[in-house]
RNA sequence: GCCGCUCCCCGGGCGAUCGCUGUCGGGUUCUUCGGAAUCCGGCAGAGGAAAGUCCGGACACCACAGGGCAGCGUGCCUCGUGAAAACGGGGGACGGGUCUCCGCGAGGAGCCCGGACGGAAAGUGCAGCAGAAAACAAACCGCUUGCUGGAACCAGGGUGAAACGGGCUUGCCCGCCGAAGCCUUGGCGAAGGCGGGUAAGGGUGAAAAGGUGGGGUAAGAGCCCACCGCGCCGAAGGCAACGACGGUGGCACGGCAAACCCCGCGCGGUGCAAGACAGAACAGGGGAAGGGUCGCCCGCCCGUUGAAUCCCCGGGUAUUAGUCGCAUAGAGAAAUGAUCGCCCACUUCCGGCAAAGGCUGGUGGGGACAGAAUCCGGCUUACAGGGGAGCGGCCACC
């Protein structure tokens, strides 16, 4: 799917009402926060990079492969219509990008965002 | 050719597919006609440090940006570039050197290297550990000397056993020799004790009241002398920092100002979240006069000076990815990414060639530090690898 600009998460009470309603589960190296909104006429995706994940220039790599995982596999998820928060976790930096698109794709899988690999 | 130092430059390249941000052009759908949604194409899209935010500006606001104090920055001289900070060239003084030359030596001269390099003869302060003693310094060892002390030794005298000789009363007397020990006189005087001299030597230290050589002395000492070094005074010369050279003093009330401080010079403060404009609900605001009260000028004081009160008049703020500030990347928590192929550095291992630097085949690894947030100019810090120039050293060949 094509990520714009409008596909992004700005505003604090949205990234609130993801943590206090949503969904988690945490991998190895990304944890991965889903909350579902009829009202929504788009997917909403937020990506959270801290100061613990490394310097400027490694967050913004990391943010960029995420958002590139995020548009390979957004067509695929079950319902469009809902909030998607990543948030990077301490290791990020060294891993590669099969690395955290394994990583991204499992806690998916988990979250039942993702049909099984063997159902059609 | 290799190695080292200094300076400068580059800091992966090409292509394909799918995407992102901005902008320009075009299409479709919806529309309250402002626009919104979506699609296609063209163009542009991180750095030498974008970093730290340490300096200097531009720009903006603080009423004016004026004086003083505080605070901050800066600091040899000269020339150049620059708006300024700053940088560069040359020179000087100082410090260092495994270098070269001169000298017996202390040292001197040259060459090379170094950088916050005004003032310690205004005041205050600081100096751990070690060491006997460390700032108007000090006697631990050692050396030396006076007094005391008397070991050991030597000499004289006295006493004096045995042996020997003689006498006889046969176990006593006399004589001779005169040992050791003891007593005594004298000599030489060790250790120890008390006191004085001494900074040459040892030891401690970053540093111990200048150094080398000689005289001198009880031993020593700038105590004296020569030379070296140093301080002070004068001074040829030089734009200047500085100072050739001369005189003089037996020689330091030394070091630290990147401790406070003093002196010269510079600096008003806050920073694009500066600030300007547009504009519904809600309620507040602006202008003029006056100089008692309060306050602003973002450390304090002073000076010029403003506002509430009173009179008059009609307009101001939250918010909005708003517009401008604002850029041939960009203003939204902020876009330059993902995957693949080929190549280029660099490199692991296994071979081949070559006298050697090296050349070459295969194979695997593999790209440092790091992401613009108003914009420039510097400084500092991080950094795989590569290229160039200059200088120095070594090796080979001619």
């Amino acid at each position: 799917m094509r990520l714009s600009r409008k596909h992004s998460m700005t505003r604090r009470d949205e990234f609130l009402r993801v943590r206090r309603n949503g969904r988690a589960k945490a991998g190895r190296f990304v944890v991965l926060s889903t909350l579902e909104d009829p009202d929504l006429d788009r997917l909403m995706v937020g990506i959270i990079t801290t100061r613990k994940i490394g310097k400027a220039h490694d967050r913004n790599r990391i943010r960029r492969r995420i958002r590139a995982i995020i548009s390979r596999h957004g067509d695929a998820l079950v319902d469009s219509h809902r909030f998607l928060v990543t948030i990077p976790r301490h290791g990020c930096a060294g891993a590669s990008y099969a690395e955290l698109e394994k990583d991204w794709l499992k806690q998916a899988r988990r979250l039942a965002l993702l049909p099984k690999p063997g159902d059609p």
